[in-house]
Order: C-alpha cells, then sequence, then structure tokens
DNA sequence: CGAGATTCATGTGAAGTATACCTTTAGGCTTAA
DNA sequence: AAGCCTAAAGGTATACTTCACATGAATCTCGTA
C-alpha cells in the first residue's frame, strides 16, 4: 500500500458507518449489570457474602458449573457490588480476583500466594524465598488491620491439578493465625467432579457452601446475547436469524454464553472490515474460525522453545504418515530438530510430560493405549484445524531459527 | 483350546541435580565527628 | 564509631534428569481335552 493509499484507507475508515455502538458490552472482560437467568444464584452469593458488611466472616463457597454459564460472571458482579456498599460504609473490605489458569500468574503454590501478597502491595522475588515466608509476608500484610478479604481463585481445577491441594488446606487455614483480618475463599471450578479427588478435610472447610451453575438453554443464549448485543451493537446491523443461529452454535454440546458473546463480536469484527453493513451467517461461520485460530496461536507463540520443538515434531511426523504417532517416534524427530537448532535435548521422559500438558492445552490429543505385545505409549493426534498447521509451522520455524 | 506367563515400549512416581535467585552475616572500607 | 558495600554462606523454587517400577493387552507356552 502506498503512503496515498495508506492515507485513503485511514480516511474512508474514519468515515465507515461503524457497526458497533459500545463494543466493550460484549468483550470479555465488561461486567454487565444484570445478568439474565442467573437471579438465584446471584442472590445467593450475595446472601452468603453479605455478613462480610458486619464483619463477620462469610462462608467459603465453591462454585461449580461449565465454562460460559456465569460463574465468573456473578462472582464478579456481586463481589463489586459488595465491595461498593463496603466503600460507602467504610467497612474494610477486600476483593481479590485471581484467574489461576493465567500462564504463570498462580500455577504453583509458591506464585499464587506470592501474587496473594503483591496485590497487598508487597514485594516479592519469582524464585528463591521460602514458601512458608511467602506465608508470612502475606499473613503479616494483611493483618495489619482489621479488615474482610474475599479471595476468589477462578478455574481452581487448573491449580490443584497441576500442583497438590495443600494449597488450599493452607489457606482454609490461615484465618485461625489472623488476630485481625478474616479472609474468605470463593473457589470456581469448571470440573465438576474436581472435587471428589481432594482431600476430604479441606473440602469440607473450602465448601461450606456449594453452588452449581447448569448450563443455559439456547433460548437464554438468545436472551443474553439479545440483551447485550442491543447495547454493543447499531440497530438492524444483525441480519435476520443471526442470534438463533449463534445460540444455537454455542449451544451445541452445553450452553456456554461466553463462546456465544465472542462469536457475535468477532463476526462483528469481520463484517466491519469487510466493510459490510450487516453482519451475517458468513461472518458467523468465518468467527468460529478464526477464534479457534487465534487461541491456538496464542498458545503456541507463548510456549518455552522445547515445547515448540516438540510440538513441530508432531506437526512433522503427521505429515509424514497420515495414521496416528506415538511417543518414541515424535522423541526421535524431536532430537534431530534439536540437533539442527543446536537445542539441548531434553529426556524422553521430560518429553513425556510435554506431550501430556500439550494434551491438557488442548493442542494434542493423546491416549495412552497398550498395543499389547508391542508396548505402551500414547497414541497423539494433533487437534488444531488442519487449516493452520501452516501458520504454526511458520511461527515455530521462525522461533526455532530453522 | 484356553489359562496363565511373558513381553514390549513407554507411562509414571520419587528422588536427585543444576540453575537462578533470595536473605543473612561478617568483614572490610569509607566517612564524619 | 557508625554506616555502607561486598562477598560468602546457606537456603529455596523450578525445570529437568535419573532411576526404578508399573502397566496392560497381544503373544507365547504349556497343560489338557
Amino acid at each position: 500500500m502506498t503512503e496515498k493509499g495508506l492515507d485513503n484507507f485511514f480516511e474512508t475508515y474514519l468515515k465507515k458507518e461503524p457497526l458497533f455502538l459500545d463494543k466493550s458490552v460484549i468483550q470479555s472482560a465488561h461486567t454487565p449489570d444484570e445478568i439474565p437467568h442467573r437471579e438465584e444464584q446471584i442472590k445467593q452469593i450475595a446472601n452468603i457474602l453479605a455478613p462480610a458488611l458486619r464483619m463477620e466472616r462469610p462462608s467459603n463457597i465453591f462454585i461449580y458449573g461449565k465454562t460460559g454459564t456465569g460463574k465468573t460472571v456473578c462472582v464478579r458482579h456481586t463481589t463489586k457490588k459488595l465491595q461498593g456498599v463496603a466503600k460507602q460504609n467504610n467497612i474494610q473490605l477486600d476483593i481479590i480476583y485471581v484467574n489461576c489458569k493465567l500462564s504463570k500468574i498462580a500455577d504453583t503454590e509458591y506464585r499464587l500466594v506470592a501474587h496473594l501478597a503483591r496485590e497487598f502491595g508487597k514485594e516479592i522475588p519469582s524464585t528463591g524465598l521460602p514458601t512458608g515466608e511467602v506465608y508470612n509476608i502475606f499473613y503479616k500484610a494483611i493483618d495489619e488491620k482489621k479488615r474482610m478479604i474475599v479471595i476468589v481463585l477462578d478455574e481452581i481445577d487448573q491449580l490443584i491439578n497441576k500442583t497438590s491441594d495443600e494449597i488450599l488446606y493452607n489457606l482454609t487455614r490461615i484465618n485461625s493465625e489472623l488476630k485481625n483480618a478474616q479472609i474468605s475463599i470463593i473457589g470456581i471450578s469448571n470440573d465438576l467432579v474436581f472435587a471428589d479427588n481432594i482431600d476430604p478435610r479441606v473440602k469440607s472447610s473450602l465448601s461450606e457452601e456449594e453452588l452449581v451453575f447448569p448450563p443455559y438453554n439456547a433460548i437464554q443464549i438468545q436472551d443474553i446475547l439479545k440483551h447485550r448485543t442491543s447495547k454493543a451493537f447499531k440497530n438492524n446491523v444483525l441480519e435476520q436469524g443471526l442470534l438463533e443461529k449463534c445460540a444455537a452454535y454455542a449451544a451445541k454440546d452445553h450452553g456456554d454464553a461466553r463462546r456465544a458473546l465472542e462469536l457475535i463480536r468477532v463476526a462483528g469484527e469481520l463484517a466491519e472490515r469487510n466493510n459490510e453493513e450487516k453482519v451475517s451467517i458468513k461472518h458467523l461461520d468465518m468467527a468460529e474460525d478464526k477464534i479457534e485460530k487465534d487461541r491456538v496461536i496464542d498458545i503456541i507463540t507463548t510456549q518455552p522453545l522445547q515445547f515448540k520443538a516438540t510440538l513441530y515434531a508432531a506437526i512433522l511426523l503427521k505429515k509424514e504418515k497420515k495414521n496416528t504417532t506415538f511417543t518414541g517416534d515424535i522423541y526421535e524427530i524431536y532430537k534431530d530438530i534439536c540437533s539442527k537448532t543446536g537445542l539441548r535435548p531434553l529426556t524422553q521422559r521430560r518429553i513425556s510430560d510435554i506431550i501430556a500438558e500439550f494434551d491438557m492445552l488442548g493442542i494434542i490429543n493423546a491416549k495412552v493405549i497398550s498395543k499389547g505385545r508391542y508396548g505402551r505409549t500414547r497414541e497423539i493426534n494433533l487437534a488444531v484445524p488442519p487449516a493452520i498447521e501452516p501458520k504454526i509451522k511458520e511461527i515455530i520455524v521462525k522461533d526455532l531459527g530453522l
């Protein structure tokens, strides 16, 4: 594009009628004022948390529900309101929200507690301190004055699966050590059976109250979509039947409202980019692809080099022969890649773990199978759409300097 | 022919190692009175 | 003498390695019909 062309481009962009009225309303960070079909749950959470306003420690809450059932939104909404009232009445109440899944923020006990302490303005080094010491710093930081603290641990199942349930034990035990402050924990889990695997002692103290968020049905998702899109989009830019279709997409396996909202937002962005006046079903399909693509690419670019090399081996191997691959094959190719790039090869033991992690991330499907006489291994398949494989390869090749 | 033993290739758990980073402590140097 | 800097000592978390044992169905072996 020439300079002149670029000028023109921005000029026309500015003149162009935007399709959006207020895009932020359907972005994932947005906490709406009204949450349809969750009145009951919000009421319950509010009831449980209300004692905080009288400086009585609210019961710990454990919330289950699949993705996109409004768990996070409801908790954020309720805590926000709670904090608002507390502030007006000069009540010392802190709400801390931690998403355990966001890579590297809180994926070990140390990092979680360090993160919490940092929320209270303490400097915690990334490594080197005993975990117990970090707990102490945290205790001291919060126990300075009389206050209530509500800690929201989102996607807590990820954290516990990766480490152990000791973290929860320590956290629930903190209260007995505190003189002034009191903390209350809200755990949010996507995994419905997750709590069955944790220490019963921990479980009973953590889930003094339990809430289950059922999936939305298609009608409810439509409702939510209507509600939000009416604020986000201009009138009449959504093609007839689009919301219904979008809701149907999202309700395919279970009612995932977050996904529905993301779909419609991305569809809108795509339509706008193509200078179209209406968002149509075509865009919805494109959006579905784009979301998946962005998700995968985002995960891959942030992986360490060794992980990339491993994934590259899996991709190469898939090209070579169409049928499924096994750990040993991948390891051989991986070693080749290492020697070509000067990367220090890791052991097969480690690669096995890396493969398992990619499985968790949903980048590959790995199933442990026994081939009888011919041993036992993982049966590995790429789980990324073939369309974006070249893109992934490109990224990895560049990063590995091949 | 069928039950039990064997076998393979790797899964998996535990313990050990390397690295990077932390705090504490003690000694040496500087500085100011 | 007090204050500050530096280096050594002693400690931790994390990512990885090493070691050793666990797995589980295809295949083999061998006793029996």
